[in-house]
DNA sequence: ATCATATAGTTGCAATAGCATCCTATTTGC
DNA sequence: GCAAATAGGATGCTATTGCAACTATATGAT
């Protein structure tokens, strides 16, 4: 009935989110690269590269490309940390700060879209099996490295 | 408790199926782009690359550019199709074919990686989620363009 | 029959992302 | 105290992907 594998769902439904949020963000200048960085950022202020990196769950050399666009279209501002030059204290300028509303806004809309027309317990169910899913999948490449 | 949107959980769980599959396929040349084709070509033979890309749910430039691999490593072939000349059909050559089963069993492995410690019931119902949320995600995609 | 339009596929470009490597600053071991 | 190892971050390269523009073939309206 539904032989569709996950690795194909999960590759689908990837690649239209990503259509659907760069088209958001794109009168911002941003894109589907950037805008998880920025709600990290506003949680953690003052995190550095590393930990953004380890939040993110993804290389550290992704980090860095994303928060160099971040910063030079200006909604983030990075200090190098006195207490061990090696990092910086990554902060949201004010442009960045005035943003997030807007930008916590559009992720609303994005988990309304997709979860159309599914109940409160259902979206819940979702979670807690992407959850599943997820754990498992690192599992999996913690194993392979 | 859980306030992780959809949109990192499907990010992070893409990414993460992506090293994994690149990780077993790496020894036969492919990576996590051509796949899905060979396994779309498997259950059409002589399919164009219109079809192909409408299956798939990508663009038709990825599409080609999926071919043009398979094809140079040998997994497929082309046919100009005479009765129009535009396009063409695609089949799987006897590498390609030779390689199925163990594409298939990759495959496997890898929905039993992703669920594990859930039960077939939990399974059958991220299927059905996963369905519903790539639905609206389509629907979205459709109003934007 | 001809010319406009539509369609299948290709190519160029840009964005995202991972891996490997490099650089500089810090820490550790002797 | 200094050499070696480690750590944070940057850079180069490659793969995947989407969009836009292009080519070549086919269809349709006049």
């Amino acid at each position: 009935m539904n032989d569709i594998s996950f690795g194909k769902y999960i590759s689908v439904l990837y690649r239209y989110t990503q259509i659907i949020i760069n088209h958001q963000l794109k009168e911002y200048g941003l894109g589907s690269g950037q805008y998880l960085f920025l709600i990290a950022i506003a949680k953690s202020p003052g995190i550095n590269q590393k930990e953004l990196t380890a939040q993110m769950m993804n290389d550290k050399a992704t980090t860095a490309k994303a928060l160099s666009k971040l910063e030079s279209l200006g909604y983030i501002e990075r200090q190098k940390d006195e207490a061990d030059r090696r990092n910086y204290k990554i902060f949201l300028s004010d442009k960045g700060e005035a943003f997030i509303p807007t930008l916590r806004a559009i992720l609303q809309t994005l988990t309304s879209t997709l979860s159309t027309e599914m109940t409160a317990s259902e979206i819940d169910q979702s979670k807690e099996l992407l959850d599943k899913m997820l754990e498992n999948a690192i599992k999996e490449v913690d194993r392979l490295k």
